[in-house]
DNA sequence: AGGCGTCCAGACAACGTTGTCATGGAGTGA
DNA sequence: TCACTCCATGACAACGTTGTCTGGACGCCT
């Protein structure tokens, strides 16, 4: 009858006359309660609007599951980190869990303190896309038999599973793609090379132009472009130069944007050559269709999640690492010859 | 000393050697803890790893407050709802609040189970994007001094703060770009219209359809899409008809996507006319550019989440709507004349 | 009838924390 | 010196729930 606050165990308790013990029974579907007992109970939860507070209910039971875990993603708005979202939701739901979720916009401070909040809030487990160089932060939450799972990126200072897309396998085949259609002259744009996955994607683009014995010029090689925008002005800039490729391996998904979107402005977008790693919607849609290296969100989502659930249902055993295939998708711009000059291909 | 769980305040008041009360003064930074017990609590605190536990902290607290939010939205994937979550996230972040995040995905059922969740969670405030059509099922959360905000679609049943879109004004606005462009059938592809937003994007069509003298027809009325699939096969179907119009509204985000996609097919995209409602990414690039009028998504997120903070903050008052303006982008596919007929424009 | 097991229900403590009150000592002013 | 205030600290209860224990009623077997 108290209007003020949520009714509790005990209000219901009261209304049913009945004990507390009774109620929990009831509203945990224990056994051992006799029908018009449960009914009462029931229909005094109705009228009362009853909500079991999950935190009280946690901090009693023995098992300490808040069915809640924590996700730490670089930027909820950019498609990537969405779909990697919706794949852990999905799997979450399948275990009744919910997902609490935060950016880290390229931050190691925002990450520990993510990290810290949802630690606070006694998450069951966290899938984090790690920023700062080191994890080692996390040691009291794997010793407090609190999982953390990686993705995207290899996390370090702790033992944990980890999701990774074959970054270096999959830079390799968009490069020998281009090389195939005849490009030698071909530059690498990229995120900030202290980011591992750009790091290793650029590994996979030299390597692969070792392997068909071309040299890797270091003009050709333009990282630290973290936006649309840095990497539309560092097209322009590259086509200013004297002696430009005949070809662009961009390494990122904003990156190809913004190359895509220079190249229109130059008028070059039938010309040049252009793979890009990780697919984007519309890319069939563009003139021509953007070819590109997709990575698998969703699969490496529901990678990491399924890990996660596995071990805090308590699977023990030492960390596992999961690669996640790339796929090359031929839609046009990947498919682009180098334009005739002096030489020919006839052997 | 122990091995296996959490170390919790007692531990560390333990170690310390003082009571479980000078712990919580210090690790809440109250006054009147003198420098050398603070120092040594600290200490403590440091080498067991303590962690407070946020919801034992809050069961105990008078003001009750869990520092979360929770976030329903129709599906976390989707770029309009990442961009809400991000607006809506940036906001909770000012506050220090975190967010319990769920996808509705149409379903009334899921909607009410989220509502559900976070409730037990005891989210200080829920952020919704309704999907069911009637949310009454709130009245004990409004009751218990848990505020409510609506966004994207208005909610029925409770009073409560809402955000909305002009939807029927931006509707109106496309139609009548088209109608100035010379065109007189055009066909209105919308989703299902028990969703709001699909119903007063409709009616904008219609009156403005009706203000420029054009009786609507029947036939170009096509409901029902809530895919991309499902747009791209209803205007392939709509192009085998005797008398096809001659230019699309598409009031929707996938649809506008799925209606492109046809177009491109049928080698009439620079062909006939056609304006989306909601904008996306790249649609500047694509051939024509897609003419679009632009919701803002994270001023609607925004919105809402200031709305929400304030309500919890205690502001009190009859609920407010918020109405976030749309704006017209033209990129080239609204501004497509009809094709020249038997008859001719010339007075 | 006696003994035993099973079912139902409630009393009570405990989870990890904070609000309230009590206590003792130091400082202040007359 | 005394009364008073102020500061530092601790003891204890309480938040809403569940695990454990106890006890009574009932049925069944010998």
């Amino acid at each position: 009858m108290t209007v003020d606050g949520r009714p509790t165990m005990n209000d219901v308790a009261r209304l049913a006359g009945v004990s507390l013990k009774s109620v929990s029974r009831v509203v945990n579907g224990e056994r051992h309660v006799s029908a018009p007992l449960a009914a009462r109970v029931r229909n005094a939860v109705d009228t009362l609007g009853y909500r079991p507070d999950l935190h009280a209910s946690t901090l009693r039971r023995t098992d300490r599951r808040s069915a809640t875990i924590g996700l730490l993603l670089e930027d909820v708005g950019n498609p990537f980190s969405a779909a990697l979202h919706r794949a852990v939701e999905d799997v979450a739901r399948e275990h009744d869990v919910h997902v609490l979720i935060g950016s880290i916009d390229g931050s190691p401070r925002r990450e520990g303190e993510l990290a810290r909040a949802f630690t606070m809030r006694r998450a069951d487990g966290l899938i984090i896309v790690p920023a700062g160089p080191d994890q080692s932060y996390l040691a009291g939450e794997i010793r407090a038999d609190t999982p953390v799972v990686f993705v995207d990126r290899p996390g370090h200072g702790i033992p944990a599973d980890t999701v990774l897309a074959t970054n270096a396998l999959g830079a390799a085949d968009a490069t020998r793609h281009l090389i195939a259609h005849g490009h030698r002259r071909i530059a690498c744009l990229g995120d900030h090379v202290r980011i591992a996955t750009a790091q290793r994607r650029r590994d996979g683009f030299t390597s692969a132009l070792r392997a068909a014995g071309i040299a890797p010029e270091v003009s050709l090689l333009l990282p630290g472009l973290h936006t649309a925008a840095a990497a539309e002005e560092a097209v322009l800039a590259l086509f200013r130069r004297p002696d430009p490729p005949t070809a662009l391996f961009t390494s990122q998904n904003m990156v190809t944007v913004g190359a895509v979107r220079a190249l229109h402005r130059l008028g070059l977008h039938r010309r040049v050559a252009l793979v890009g790693f990780d697919d984007f919607p519309l890319a069939d849609l563009l003139d021509p269709g953007v070819s590109v290296v997709a990575q698998d969100p969703a699969t490496m989502g529901r990678t990491a999640a399924e890990a996660l659930f596995r071990r805090i249902e308590g699977e023990g055993g030492p960390p596992t690492e999961f690669w996640i295939s790339t796929r090359l998708i031929a839609r046009g711009s990947g498919e682009l010859p180098p334009p005739a000059r002096g030489s020919s291909r006839v052997g």
